[in-house]
DNA sequence: CCCCAGGTGTCAG
DNA sequence: CTGACACATGGG
């Protein structure tokens, strides 16, 4: 099927690290998208979409979140001099609207970790999963999947010491299936608390689950790339903590911090900018 | 052998 | 409160 898009861009909102399970292809992405395996690639104003079953446009376009208009970031990023560069070359790049069990599942991954290592065992738990699934739906275990599973299990995909803290937080939730929905109707402050009370979860990988899985575009997440490139561009090299930083995105971008920190994450990642 | 990767938990001071 | 240090795993 052809979706039309406008001010789309699927290849760097793909691969830009707020979501591990896709894969880039020759000429287009392939990953599961509510269950289905799907190969995705744009021509232009369209997006294209290959499927063994058919997916609702609505539902793309609202995973995509494509009926947002960015005018408004685009004039808060035209502000940042430094940031012009990455503008133009990613403009389209959208924060997408992906599922909060599983942002908030893979961002406990994603702790002194790499995105390599992060998408290849999100690949190992999707597989391990979905063979012990009776329908045919594919895709990242639920909470309840994983909590019946060994903390062994877990280990051999690769989760390491991450295991026990990804394992407490699917027994917990599968236990509590209400407390996302908490977490979604929460003010800032008190959705990272609530966030922040699971093992594994600090600040920088709260902020990371309220953006990408709750679209809370006021996050702000500090990782090292973000805290380098912020001391450079705003802070003269002076050795500022993440709390310092965070505060400062916050406060100058406000409820569109989240989006300059994805441009500003991937001009870091594709090497955009020279440390 | 080292260091690093979208950090966090723990413990001493 | 702040600052070391360890932590599974794979790659450079």
């Amino acid at each position: 099927m052809k979706i039309k898009c406008d001010d789309f861009n699927l290849k760097a909102t793909l691969d830009s690290g707020q979501i591990f399970g896709f894969h880039p292809e020759e000429g287009y992405h392939q990953g599961i998208l509510f269950g289905n395996p799907v190969e995705l690639s744009q021509e232009g104003h369209f997006i294209h979409l290959k499927s063994p079953l058919r997916i609702p446009e609505s539902r793309v376009r609202s995973f995509f979140d494509l009926d947002r208009d960015l005018t408004q970031f685009y004039r808060i990023l035209r502000c940042e001099p430094e940031l012009g560069m990455p503008l133009r070359k990613f403009q389209g790049l959208r924060l997408i609207r992906q599922d909060p069990w599983e942002a908030l599942a893979t961002f406990i991954l994603s702790s002194n970790n790499n995105v390599k290592r992060i998408q290849g065992i999100h690949k190992n738990m999707c597989e391990y999963y979905s063979r012990r699934r009776d329908s045919e739906r594919l895709g990242f275990p639920t909470a309840m999947e994983i909590s019946k599973t060994h903390e062994r299990i877990l280990r051999q995909l690769g989760l390491g010491y991450r295991a026990p803290f990804l394992l407490k937080t699917a027994q917990f939730l599968s236990n509590n299936p209400e407390y996302l929905q908490a977490v979604r109707e929460a003010e800032y402050r008190e959705a990272v608390e609530r966030v922040m009370a699971f093992p594994g979860i600090g600040p920088k990988v709260a902020d990371c689950v309220l953006l990408y899985g709750f679209n809370r575009l006021d996050a702000f997440p500090v990782d090292v790339w973000i805290l380098r490139a912020m001391r450079k561009f705003y802070f003269k090299n002076r050795k500022v903590d993440e709390k310092k930083v965070h505060a400062f995105g916050r406060q100058r971008w406000g409820g569109m911090a989240g989006y300059v920190q994805q441009y500003m994450f991937h001009a870091c990642r594709t090497g955009l900018y020279e440390f």
